[in-house]
Parts: structure tokens; sequence; C-alpha cells
DNA sequence: GACGTGAGTTCAGATGTCGAACCGACTCGG
DNA sequence: CCGAGTCGGTTCGACATCTGAACTCACGTC
């Protein structure tokens, strides 16, 4: 359990691994959908790189251009993910609209 | 999702919500077992009361102590925790051992 | 050349995390 | 009574990380 924290217990690196599961590939896609700030979201990518879950691939060399897919390990924590989703809409949001806590990371 | 990231998005909360769901409820055995720092933990579990997912439970008037206790959203967010480790169990423990990125929170 | 796009990088300030020390409210035994 | 110990935090300074805004690079198009 803190083996996953460590790869993904961080709120941009999970949102940016949903939309990844959803087709999303592009850098810009992706950082438009989640909200992450640019940089916080490279480093998130890298990361996810680095780990396994995510792969970067070339898309285009003029100008360089890559995209980033879910490798196996990747895709396979989209259940996870999903229910997480669920749990979300059922108690999360409204939680968070009653009087939930400062936005914290 | 982003507003189930708003309550949970932190490697402290969710460990602390597996200890709850373990039926640990003093503070310093969710500490121990989780390893996050006083402070820290602290906050969270304010966090996570002010959430409406654990509720604080005075056990002792002399000297005063509280425990902490999943409310019926925390409960529902077990699914999701168990998940995630088992997740964890298959890819991340794995990953983490062959060169997973530095521990970031 | 000017302009626009995509994919980042950089940076100063803000915010968060952490280890260690500390503190309060006790209880218990000498 | 006093000292030691437990529990449940709090405090603080040092350090790490995050963020918004501006910037840069490598192009392609007109």
């Amino acid at each position: 359990m803190a083996d996953a924290l460590t790869l993904v217990g961080d709120r941009w690196a999970l949102l940016a691994l949903r939309e990844l599961g959803f087709g999303v590939t592009r850098f810009t896609d992706i950082q438009g959908f989640t909200g992450a700030p640019r940089a916080s979201l490279a480093a998130r990518l890298r990361d996810l790189e680095a780990s396994g879950l995510v792969e970067r691939r070339r898309y285009s060399e003029h100008p360089p251009r890559d995209e980033y897919l879910l490798t196996r390990a990747g895709q396979d924590l989209m259940p996870v993910i999903g229910a997480l989703r669920e749990w979300g809409e059922r108690y999360a949001t409204p939680l968070v609209r009653d009087h939930g806590p400062d936005p914290s990371g």
C-alpha cells in the first residue's frame, strides 16, 4: 500500500492517469483537462514514466512531439481509479460542496 | 474525481484511513503503523474529520483522550483502498524495488 | 519575418513537510 | 509529594515542494 502511494499517492498523478485511461495522450490536453500546473504535470509524467506506469512515445519528429500511453501496470490501475471516481461522486462532491477542507495537496 | 482527491489525494490520509478501516482508533497506534510524522497525521485527521470521513470521539475524560472512527463515507472508501492495495502488491512493490522514483509525497 | 502551436522550463514567492523538542493532562509507584 | 512515564498532540526552524506567470525552443504556416 505504501509502495502504491509512493507511485500514485499524488493528486496530479492520479488525475493524469485518469485522462490517460480515457485515451487522452497529449501533454496540453492532459494539462487542460486536469488543471495541473505545467511544471507539476511534467514532473509527474516523468515520475510515472520512470515508474513504469506510463510510456512516452514520439509522434512527430519535426517538431519533436511526444505522447503518453499507459503501460500494463498503468492500465490495471484503471479499475481503482474508477472506484475512486464513483466514491467521489457519491460522497466527496457533496462533502466538498457542503464544508470540505481547504484544498490541500 | 477531483473532489475525491481533494479529500483523500494525500499519502498520509490514505494510510490513516487504511488503519482506521482495520479498526485501529488511537492516535499513537495510527501514527506508529503508518509512520506519518505526528504533525502531519494530526493535520490529516483534522481534515478528515472536517470532511466527514472520520469522527472523533472522547474515550477518556481524565486524562482527555480521543479516538477516531470511520463514518459511513469513510467506510465506503475501504473497497477502493483495498483495490489500491492489491494493485500495489502486484505492481507497485516490484516497481519500487527495481527502480522507482524518489519517494515523493 | 511575424505569428501561432505544442511542450515543456525557469523562477521567486507561497505553502507544505519533517525531525526533534516541547507541553499539558494526567496516572502510578516510590 | 515528586519523578517518571504515557498519550496526544503542538511548535519551530530548516528544508522541500508546489504554483502562477513568464519564458524558451522547435518547429510550421502565411
